[in-house]
RNA sequence: GCCGCGUUGGUCAAGGGGUUAAGACGCCUCCCUUUCACGGAGGAAUCACGGGUUCGAUUCCCGUACGUGGUACCA
């Protein structure tokens, strides 16, 4: 049986969408390209207490930002709309329907208190299991429990209720996962979801089986976390629509925290000092702002690439992919069982390999944009393309292009003159004060000439040229730091280097 | 507690009955550069533990430990 490849990502719009849940993504959309099919994202909002203004529009962005726009989605549409679960509400009610009908489900009426009263009457039994299940629901508030006219009595009256699947034990849900292999699961540990709630909105258990369904779903990758409830969702498909329609199913392995133990979350991300979303979130509700990989400077292809192998590689030693050799060589079983600790150390790698192998006209947008935050501008796009080869071997992150590239735009605003102190003497202020005079003099001023320039000079005035050239350096840069002195020379200009001689000369 | 899943250097990881157990990040040393990076050459560092099975287990099986997830009218 063979169908058309088509998965989804189906997050919940809460709030900042984390590394985790780009990874999930990134998964989906490699094995739907791999294989032809579609990618399609649907918006799990049927928590209605949970609403986040923006969410879903931030979801967007950062799909956009990192290249992995969905083929289906609210804003695109495609052939199975809505792709809101909250305007899917009554397609739910039917299957509801059917499954008390067949007596797979059933209404409950016990209220948050009972439930609590229940939980805490069997954990003081000393009971293992504190869940509304096969051992505790004829103790309870439903239509299993409830003579038939009371049920429908409540049921009329509009007394509140919930929808429960029924699940009996003794029976063993087996299937294959495409990551784990074969799993099985004795019915007699799952407790009875909740399947609509009070409010007549699904729940995740109920909506997604019934979304996949309907939206003709043929793999379903999902973080771990869901593992648990795996048993139920078969239930469902093989009392809804036969498993014969189910997805294959794949759990992907979690993303930890780098110390310690546990789910990487955004409070590590502050913690320890880097992004756990993939760009900036502002919570509408506290005004609170926190910081994604995009602004603090990554690449978009090194974010993808990075996530890809967290839990992934291809068996060879390659670890810099482009999304379109990822596409090519992504298999899911190829991805690890195991959780992995995020290391920001090697993330940082992957995006200064990229920025690396980038050319200057795909970082120049980015890089004007730093430099511009720093009051550089005006910049002339060609003198930006030189600048950009020249330092972009020593950038990890887009904003170090501006401490490494400042003074080929602007002098320095301060000088080590701690390093030049020690050496210097009247000698070496009379050496510079001839090299200014000598370039300002000279008609060229190419690098191979103010090399030239400079070190006959020095040795017409017998000092040595490692000495000079540190405090040239000093005097053009500020620092010990940046590309080769006479390469800066010719890049800022005769004048400008004349300037900078004489500025540091005056303050000496 | 109960149920599930997992475990190769500090981290990401390859490998999968016999190997000197790859590679990368990070760290250290050296070279290059009279700067800082880049680059290059080296180095330290690993199969959680205990039982099996086997001529031989890091690899297969069973336990244990540890970690992690679930145990919501959240996803």
């Amino acid at each position: 049986m063979t169908r058309k490849v088509r998965v989804r990502f189906a997050p919940s719009p809460t709030g900042g969408l984390h590394l985790g849940g780009v990874r999930t993504v990134l998964y989906n959309y490699l094995y739907a390209r791999r294989h032809g099919g579609d990618f399609v994202l649907r918006i799990e909002d049927t928590d209605q207490t949970r609403f986040v203004e923006g969410a879903e529009a931030y979801i967007f962005n950062c799909l956009d930002w990192c290249g992995l726009t969905p083929d289906e989605s609210p804003v695109k549409g495609g052939p199975f709309p809505p792709y809101r679960q909250s305007e899917r509400k009554a397609l739910y009610r039917e299957y509801a329907d059917k499954l008390i009908k067949n007596g797979q489900a059933y209404y409950a009426f016990d209220t948050s208190a009972e439930l609590e009263a229940m939980r805490e009457k069997l954990k003081a039994a000393g009971s293992h299991s504190l869940q509304y299940d096969h051992r505790s629901r004829m103790n309870m508030k439903n239509s299993l429990s409830l003579p038939a006219e009371e049920t429908q009595k409540l049921l009329d009256d509009g007394t509140p209720h919930v929808i429960r699947i029924k699940i009996n034990p003794g029976e063993t849900i087996s299937f294959t996962d495409l990551i784990r292999g074969d799993l099985s699961f004795d019915t007699g540990n799952s407790d009875d979801k909740v399947l609509v709630k009070a409010d007549g909105m699904p729940t995740y258990h109920l909506a997604v089986v019934v979304d996949d369904y309907l939206m003709q779903i043929s793999h379903a990758f999902r973080g771990e976390e869901w593992l648990p409830s795996a048993p139920v969702h078969i239930l469902l498909w093989k009392y809804l629509f036969g498993l014969d329609a189910m997805p294959q199913w794949a759990h992907l392995p979690l993303i930890l925290k780098p110390d310690g133990n546990g789910k990487l979350s955004k409070r590590d991300g502050d913690r320890l000092g880097f992004p756990v979303y993939a760009m900036d979130w502002k919570d509408p509700n506290s005004g609170e702002l926190t910081k994604g990989f995009k602004e603090i400077g990554f690449l978009p292809e090194a974010f993808i690439n990075l996530l890809a192998l967290l839990g992934w590689n291809d068996g060879t030693e390659q670890e810099v992919f482009s999304l379109e050799e990822l596409v090519d060589k992504f298999s899911i079983d190829r991805v690890h069982k195991g959780g992995a600790k995020f290391d920001f150390e090697k993330a940082k790698w992957f995006n200064h390999e990229w920025i690396k192998r980038s050319s200057a006209a795909r970082l120049a947008p980015l890089v004007k944009e730093t430099l511009e935050a720093n009051n550089i501008s005006n910049i002339e796009e060609d003198y930006l393309y030189k600048v950009i080869d020249l330092v972009k071997d020593r950038c990890t992150l887009v904003p170090d292009f501006y401490t490494q590239s400042s003074f080929l735009f602007e002098r320095p605003a301060s000088y080590d003159e701690a390093s030049i102190k020690p050496k210097w003497d009247d000698a070496k202020r009379d050496y510079f004060k001839t090299l200014a005079d000598t370039f300002r003099s000279s008609t060229g001023f190419s690098v191979e000439q103010i090399e030239q320039q400079f070190k006959q000079l020095a040795t017409e005035k017998n000092i040595k040229v490692g000495e000079l050239q540190m405090i040239f350096r000093i005097m053009l840069v500020g620092s010990k730091m940046g590309p080769g002195v006479f390469v800066i020379a010719e890049m800022i200009g005769k004048e400008e280097t004349v300037g900078r001689i004489e500025k540091v000369l005056s303050i000496l």
